[in-house]
DNA sequence: CAACAGTTTAGAATAATTATAATATATAAT
DNA sequence: ATTATATATTATAATTATTCTAAACTGTTG
């Protein structure tokens, strides 16, 4: 399980103790070539399939939450019934698919940096983000 | 009450009966000079403050809602925790202050007209929004 | 003003998330 | 290795936000 040691290094890092729930969940959120966004659901389903035990939901939420705080994930809301977290934690653009319901990341070079000539005294920016909601091009299709 | 007159149109137009509570709800949300930026509870607060009498919250819910899929109001969600709704229903841009976590319209001018150089086949483009965070320059301000 | 259809309402039902407290496990010291 | 300790996991309960329901009520039309 060689694979396994950056995850059990990744937890350490953050403070978090490489229990076996914990790598097991680090193994399908980071292991993977593309970045992936998830709902939580997403997640809890996924893990029931990848594994024969089951990690109790208590665990992904707090597993998630965690990384999320340490920075490992990030969350982005598309709206009140829908948020991922995506294990892309740059600062950075998405397209959403209205149809599929799919986020799917831009690169850098896909959207023109992002020109923001309001100044609020006294703030600072934190980050700059796009979302283009995309569907279908012919209505009828469904 | 000559000033209700617009509400009771605008309900009427959209085939919502203009009740008392609906026309009350719709005073509240558009009799106003600025854009109102809104989650369900910070409108259900104002109610209560404003009237002697309550609305009940599933009145606030399907009357928020039938406005919004009317196209009167629309939904701007921030983090899974926080959902907003906008009086302005164009397609706009967002600053959120992460401090005292309030919304702000941005100007057409105030961003420039943001360049999408992707293209996903048999997708049309519905919408395009950035969301500028902001927070207070003094970290240890608070 | 009577009758009907649509509305409001309180409270129940549901869904998503968080808290709890008993059991189990990783870690560090022995 | 074993043990002691602090921390984690788990099932379940509690909480929160939202939606549903069905009875009472109200706006509209004739």
């Amino acid at each position: 399980m060689l694979k396994n040691m950056n995850f059990i290094e990744k937890l350490r890092e953050t403070g978090l103790r490489p229990t076996k729930q914990r790598v097991k969940i680090c193994e399908i959120l980071f292991n993977r070539e593309k970045t992936f966004h998830f709902t939580i659901n997403d997640l809890a389903k996924k893990i029931s399939e990848e594994l024969n035990e089951k990690i109790s939901l208590a665990t992904v939420y707090n597993t998630v939450h965690a990384l999320q705080k340490k920075g490992y994930l990030k969350e982005i809301s598309i709206n009140s019934h829908k948020s991922y977290f995506d294990t892309n934690t740059s600062v950075h653009h998405h397209f959403y698919d209205e149809d599929t319901q799919q986020l799917i990341d831009c690169d850098e070079n896909e959207i023109e940096t992002v020109n923001v000539k309001k100044n609020i005294t006294g703030k600072k920016i934190n980050s700059v983000e796009v979302l283009v909601r995309v569907a279908s091009d012919n209505q009828n299709q469904n």
